[in-house]
DNA sequence: CGCTATTACTTTAGATGTCAATAATCGCTA
DNA sequence: TAGCGATTATTGACATCTAAAGTAATAGCG
C-alpha cells in the first residue's frame, strides 16, 4: 500500500475512533441523565457542579468551577442560581476580593450529594463492566495520551 | 489486599476512567464546535445531521435520524427546520406512509457538506495525533467492548 | 494618586436539548 | 370494516449551553 493510501486509511480510522468515542460517552451520559432525573429529580449539570464542590471543601470561585466543569461562566451562574434556590449551595463573599464569590455546598447539599454519589458510582461501574481491570487501566492510559496531546497542542498556540 | 478494598479501588478506577472519557470527548467536541463556527458559520448538530444524511443518499426518516444522532425527535425537528430554511436539506413526503417524511441533502447541502467534511476530518486526525496507528486500533477496540456491553445490558431489560 | 487593562461575575440573545402532549396516520384484529 | 392501540412528526414549556456585552472591583504603572 502506498503512502497516500495509508494516510487515507489512517484518517478514516481516526474518524471512526472519534465517532465511537462520542457514542460511548453519549450512551453513558444519557443513562446517567435519565437515572438522575428518575431517581433523584435532578440533572447532570447540577450533579456535576456539586461533585466539584464536594472535592473542594473550602469552596470554589465561579471561574474555577467554570474551568473545571469545562463550561462557560454564564452557564455556571445559571446552575448555581438554581442550586442556591434549592438550598444545596451557597455563595460566600471572598475575603480580600470583592469581585469574587466562593460557592460552597451547604449541609443539605453535602447530604444530598453523598446519597447520590454512591448510587452514581454504581451506574458508572455498571456501564464499564464490560472491561476487566487491565482493560480499564489500558483505556485510561490511552485516553491520557489523547488528553495530553490535545492540551499540549493547545498550549503551543 | 482484601476483596472489599479491591472492589473499592475498582470502583474508583471506573469513575476516573469515566471522567477522563468525558474530558477527552469534551475537549475534542469544543474544538470542533468553535472551529465550525469560526470557519464555516455553522454548528455541530447541523454538521452532524448533514453527516448522517450524506451517508444515506436516499434520505432518512425523522425517527431514523433521531435514533442515529442519539437525540430526541423534537430536537431533530428544530435543526431540520433551520437547515431547511438555509436550503441545505429538504423534507420529502414518503411514498406509502403519509405520517413520515424523508429528509435529504439538497445539491447545495451536498456541496457545503463536502467542503466542511474534508477540513473536519483534518481536525479529528489532529486531535488524535497523539496516538500511533496501533494505539488508535487498540482504543477503538476497547471502546467497542464498552459500547457492546452497554447495548447488551440495555437489551436485557 | 489617577488612568488603564484585567479579572470576576452576571446578563442577554439565541441555539440545542429534554419531556410530555397533540394530531395525523397506520395496521391489526375482532 | 370499524375501531383501537401504536407509530410519526410537531409543538410547547423549560433547562442547558454558548458567545458577547455589561457591571463592578482589582491590579499595575506612570
Amino acid at each position: 500500500m502506498d503512502l497516500e493510501a495509508r494516510a487515507r486509511d489512517d484518517h478514516h480510522d481516526a474518524l471512526r475512533l472519534w465517532l465511537r468515542l462520542l457514542t460511548c460517552t453519549q450512551l453513558i451520559e444519557q443513562q446517567v441523565r435519565s437515572r438522575l432525573r428518575e431517581q433523584f429529580e435532578t440533572t447532570l449539570p447540577r450533579f456535576d457542579l456539586m461533585a466539584q464542590l464536594e472535592r473542594a471543601p473550602d469552596g470554589l470561585k465561579m471561574n474555577e468551577l467554570s474551568r473545571r466543569m469545562m463550561v462557560t461562566g454564564g452557564n455556571v451562574t445559571g446552575i448555581t442560581d438554581q442550586l442556591e434556590a434549592e438550598g444545596m449551595v451557597q455563595r460566600v463573599p471572598l475575603e480580600g476580593d470583592r469581585r469574587a464569590l466562593l460557592i460552597r455546598l451547604t449541609a443539605t447539599g453535602k447530604k444530598a450529594f453523598a446519597e447520590m454519589a454512591i448510587v452514581h458510582e454504581g451506574w458508572i461501574v455498571g456501564a464499564l463492566a464490560g472491561l476487566n481491570a487491565r482493560e480499564v487501566e489500558s483505556l485510561h492510559a490511552l485516553l491520557g495520551k489523547v488528553k495530553q496531546h490535545i492540551n499540549a497542542a493547545e498550549a503551543a498556540l
